[in-house]
DNA sequence: GGATAATGTCAACATGGTTGACATAAATTT
DNA sequence: AAATTTATGTCAACCATGTTGACATTATCC
């Protein structure tokens, strides 16, 4: 057991961050930082009758405008049902617009109409407001980190440098 | 809109983590770094026809054993009525414990049975795992930063330092 | 002895996941 | 040209996990 986290090396003193109980208060961290990281847009949403679930559609039609609907599927981890529920309802609120794709007619592009736009912009204002306050106080050696390991703690293929490669 | 998140300095060079297209990456990279967290303990808890709400519960009465229902409560920041139904099926299924409490004798302390434990223990090693080799690729100082950043995303009230230290 | 606190429970409801089955239109293959 | 595959949409049933509101029990506090 005391031979489980060093690889074969043996420099003790710095690798007192691999010992389960940094990892265990690394692990409740996540859970806490995650929660207080999606109150502020929870309590927006509310107020519109909506979700977790709009919120996240939101983002990515906003970060990749013209994504088509089964790419959304992808990333979201969802199934089409689950999506459809979400998608059907922010289109006939019109926040998000769903025009037939140009060279394969049997998709969707989707894109966030300018009343999409503004919710976003609201949902996304205070989740910067509340990671820009953060990143500010921690400093930008920090938040290097920070974007270090949460690279490394998700699945590859979302790693940013790894979405949106495959373009087509 | 340039002058928007500098605050009246003008240190440009170091500020550029604080543009909002860092920002935007940062949250996106909380919402995947958190899923790929949650993905592996999910997967056993199916086994058991248990779901996130249980693997949170177990995770803090293993942490702090002997608390007391309200106390899991307000860290879970659930209802009673939500934290009830799980307790009663965890208890029901013998992996945890509520004890009378001994001083207070309206409150009952949850422990972990041994089964409880077991759970605990598997649940717990994936999710090291997999934190334990973030942690070692990304090396010591981006450990730090991540948890610094982790803690001031948080609410205050549940940063470790501020947890377990009212102690009664 | 009355008020308050900690817990449990029932019921109704919402959100956001799932599976399975089926439908339509467009593209692709044979 | 016909058959197959692909992208999407839809209906229905179900599950996990959250909510509110109402009420009951027991123990503590004043």
């Amino acid at each position: 057991m005391q031979d489980k986290g060093r690889q074969g090396r043996s420099r003790d003193e710095t690798l007192l961050f691999l010992t389960d109980d940094e990892l265990r208060n690394g692990i409740e961290a996540m859970y806490f930082a995650y929660r207080g990281f999606t109150a502020d847009p929870d309590r927006i949403l509310e107020e519109y009758g909506y979700g977790r679930a709009d919120h996240r559609a939101i983002h990515f039609i906003n970060r990749s405008p013209g994504m088509i609907v089964s790419e959304l599927i992808d990333i979201l981890g969802v199934t089409k049902q689950s999506l459809n529920r979400v998608l059907r309802r922010l289109i006939e609120d019109e926040l998000v617009e769903a025009r037939i794709g140009d060279g394969d007619r049997r998709t969707r592009r989707l894109y966030l109409t300018e009343a999409g736009r503004d919710l976003e912009r609201r949902l996304s204002e205070t989740q910067r407001g509340r990671m820009r306050a953060a990143y500010r106080s921690a400093g930008p050696e920090a938040v290097a980190g920070f974007r270090t390991v949460l690279e490394r703690l998700m699945d590859p293929q979302y790693r940013l440098g790894s979405r949106f490669r495959q373009v087509k």
